[in-house]
DNA sequence: CAGAATTGTTAGACATGACTAACAATCGTA
DNA sequence: TACGATTGTTAGTCATGTCTAACAATTCTG
């Protein structure tokens, strides 16, 4: 059901009207799935929909959209950029681990993965930077503006 | 049904014998979905199981077995070493995770783990050594001695 | 070694989430 | 505006994998 919510609100990005095709287009499954799927998120209030008519999240929907989606992205990263995944297979893996992984676990990658962006030379000593910025939520001095860019 | 598998080759090690039971607790089903996960197993040939009898992997049944213990260690390695997550919610992830991710996905993180692993401070720019490592399968020579040990 | 306790199996129900086939509404265009 | 094409819905089926209740086999123990 999450990835429907996720699907909604891509597809409503920018006050964009939502169709039942798109959906089962981008999520790989039938027309009739969709309709079932409205049908439970409506009556979870997570999604408004009436027959044949307009497609759209609810403030609660959004806002669980928004937590897939950010987990989504993280994922994607992180196996895009930390382990040099291509990026469909990348974005599968995301679309499937989003979905499964407990919120301590997906905190921690993400922290991670921002960790590895911000500090691209990974610097002397990772894994005690990479404690230095869980705790304190930056990164050490000698560490950032040391990156790719070969400021010279 | 890998789990099934899984906990198999757990309870088995050593020649124990393996009973419903066990693996019921030890995935947290009760024992009516050991017995139809074996009946299905067995079909496929990957578990020897007679009616009230023993339990036990077959050829086939081991190697996926192994597959899904390595998968499984490799993940809980990871959210545990590198990420610094307890050991309990480790596992669980893991066992969440094993089943979905890709196997280009998880070649890559088992390789990262051991990167990481036998190259803890991560030396001077970190990606870098991680693409060289992934390239080469071994270590860049300014890694590998320079451990936790402090062997001044 | 017989009955009680435990372990294992069967049968059948239920939840999820997908599908096909058939029908209904809406849209686009002549 | 009406009719054909497209989109959406309903009804019903199927596959998974779980469960409970009832029954059967095995094991333990007095």
């Amino acid at each position: 059901m999450e990835d429907y919510l996720e699907a909604i609100a891509k597809l409503g990005e920018g006050r964009r009207v939502v169709k039942v095709k798109q959906i089962s287009q981008m999520l790989g499954v039938k027309m009739p799935s969709v309709t079932s799927a409205l049908k439970k998120l409506s009556e979870q209030e997570l999604v408004e929909h009436e027959r044949y008519g307009h497609i759209k999240l609810t403030p609660e929907g959004d806002e669980v959209a928004r937590d897939v989606i950010y987990r989504h992205e993280a994922l994607a990263r992180f196996f895009a950029q930390a382990l040099g995944i291509n990026q469909a297979t990348a974005e599968e893996d995301a679309c499937k681990i989003e979905h499964v992984i407990s919120p301590l676990s997906m905190e921690r990658l993400a922290k991670f993965v921002e960790f590895i962006e911000a500090c691209p030379l990974g610097g002397a000593n990772f894994p005690s930077r990479y404690e230095y910025y869980l705790e304190h939520g930056e990164l050490p001095q000698d560490c950032s503006t040391r990156g790719l860019k070969k400021r010279k």
